[in-house]
RNA sequence: GGAGAGAUGGCAGAGUGGUCGAUUGCGGCGGUCUUGAAAACCGUUGACCUUCACGGGUCCGGGGGUUCGAAUCCCUCUCUCUCCGCCA
């Protein structure tokens, strides 16, 4: 939710900054303005009635206590004349109220000014390669086959007990699984994050916190008994720890990982991008979450672009790094930059992380704030990147290492697998 | 799952219908004293809306109600604690 100040103090540059998500506000704004205006009347004649109310019920308990029960009883009368008017405007407040939230709620965040105009992935810019591509044999194999042959991955199994989308990891698959989680939190433990293990299923107020209700709601699993979803990212509970939260300035940055389980139902996904693990509806991922003040946060968000590129690196893999444009970028970003990595056997690019300053959007929805040095409080900044999804780094670390009969894993992941190589089964 | 108790400011903890946004203690901040620190003493100390300001309004877990007047009474939801049951 963009902040109303904002909106009230600068308009033309939130019509600018939205623009190049090539959204038109101006009705929008002028709407919310002229809404805030009825607000702030209205309120203002609610407080009025409210302060003459208060001042009468003193009388009337000074009253009694003189005994001047009839002098009492007519300000009574008074007094729940002026409650009804009171209550009338309580309700066209409410109303009005409403209908600002929901005209705000609607209003996606604004770019920052460095995003390119653009519609659609293709419009996005490269704005870093890395590693070698490497050459494969003729006889190289996607990663659903490698996972079949070498028996790390059964997407059969998961089919039958679950549902597609939940596959089963077995064996040196499964151990590899487990060392890349590590892997992650260990690098970002030593980056200066605090480990986190949050909880994987969120209330109703959280997912409306960090944007995921109301509008993306068929995105999530919904346990309905409880009222409960299934979190689609560790960054949804993670950043709700500090909804209606005040922090200290001396606090910030908060630095959090967390790894979890993720889950995302998918809907309207098909084809070959969700052939094997290009695409689950459950997958491992390590999140890093900061909170920042607003003065450091692109700052922030360059450290965590350099912390996902050493990961990365670190798995010699090849990668790039794009800025999204206006057109693809997320409801609640101001700058996003994705990571792909090379898939050698699929001869296509996989997006592993996404790192956004939300600046904030987010802080706004949850009241997340702090109390800077004169005292006063303001809404932090919030950013978030994967570091990092696990399925598609397996993916590229199976296709891309693949050698004649075994599959190296790299010198940094060694530690964590006990293993160089991942070999055939029975040999 | 059954029975009971409770939810008040950063924390602890008073307050059971009238001047209570709330006694007090701790903590925090500022000051006196001190070479410095501690102790002691004095002062100060929540959030939100609105206003240039003065001021006004809202908030005692959330929501609703009774009343001229609610932290205090009623309804409801959520959460916490104790006991019993079950259980990794």
């Amino acid at each position: 939710m963009i902040p109303i100040q904002i909106i009230r103090e600068n308009p033309e540059e939130v019509i600018s900054r939205l623009a190049i998500k090539n959204i038109d506000a101006t009705d929008a704004l002028s709407q919310i303005i002229s809404l805030d205006d009825q607000r702030k009347e209205t309120q203002r004649k609610m407080d009025d009635l409210l302060s003459q109310t208060n001042t009468l019920a003193k009388e009337i308990g000074n009253l009694y206590k003189l005994g001047k029960r009839e002098d009492a009883d007519a300000l009574k009368e008074q007094n729940t004349q002026l409650k009804e008017n009171a209550k009338m405007l309580e309700v066209q407040l409410s109303e009005i109220q409403e209908a600002l939230q929901s005209a705000l709620i609607q209003l996606p965040n604004m770019a920052h000014l460095s995003v390119p105009k653009g519609k659609s992935a293709n419009d996005n810019q490269v704005v870093r390669e890395c590693g070698e591509i490497p050459l494969l044999s003729e006889s190289a194999q996607p990663h659903w086959d490698l996972a079949t042959r070498f028996d790390l991955i059964s997407f059969d199994l998961g089919s039958k007990v679950t549902g597609a989308g939940f596959p089963f990891y077995k064996g040196q698959g499964a151990r590899l699984q487990r060392a890349l989680i590590n892997f992650f939190l260990d690098e970002a433990i030593a980056a200066g994050y605090h480990e986190i293990q949050p909880p994987l299923l969120i209330n109703e107020d959280s997912g409306y916190g960090t944007g995921q209700l109301p509008d993306k709601e068929g995105q999530m699993y919904h346990v309905g008994i409880d009222n409960l979803y299934l979190i689609p990212t560790a960054e949804v509970p993670v950043t709700n720890i500090y909804r209606n939260v005040i922090l200290n300035k001396s606090d910030l940055p908060v630095k959090n990982v967390a790894y979890s389980n993720c889950f995302r139902r998918e809907a309207g996904s098909y084809g070959k991008d969700v052939r094997g693990l290009n695409r689950l509806h459950q997958f491992d991922k390590v999140e890093i979450v900061q909170i920042a003040e607003p003065s450091q946060s692109y700052q922030i968000l360059d450290s965590m672009i350099e912390h996902v590129a050493r990961l990365l690196t670190k798995l010699e893999l090849p990668f790039r790094i794009l800025r999204l444009c206006g057109g693809d970028m997320s409801f609640t970003s101001a700058l996003t930059f994705d990571f792909e990595v090379w898939s050698a056997a699929q001869k296509r690019w996989l997006e592993v992380s996404s790192v956004s300053n939300f600046e904030s959007f987010q802080a706004n929805r949850m009241k997340l704030r702090f109390k800077d040095e004169t005292g006063k409080t303001q809404l932090a900044h919030t950013l978030n990147g994967s570091a990092l999804a696990l399925p598609r780094i397996v993916a590229a670390l199976l296709e891309n290492h693949q050698e004649e009969n075994r599959i190296r894993i790299p010198a940094a992941l060694v530690g964590y697998t006990g293993f160089e190589y991942i070999t055939l089964p029975n040999t």
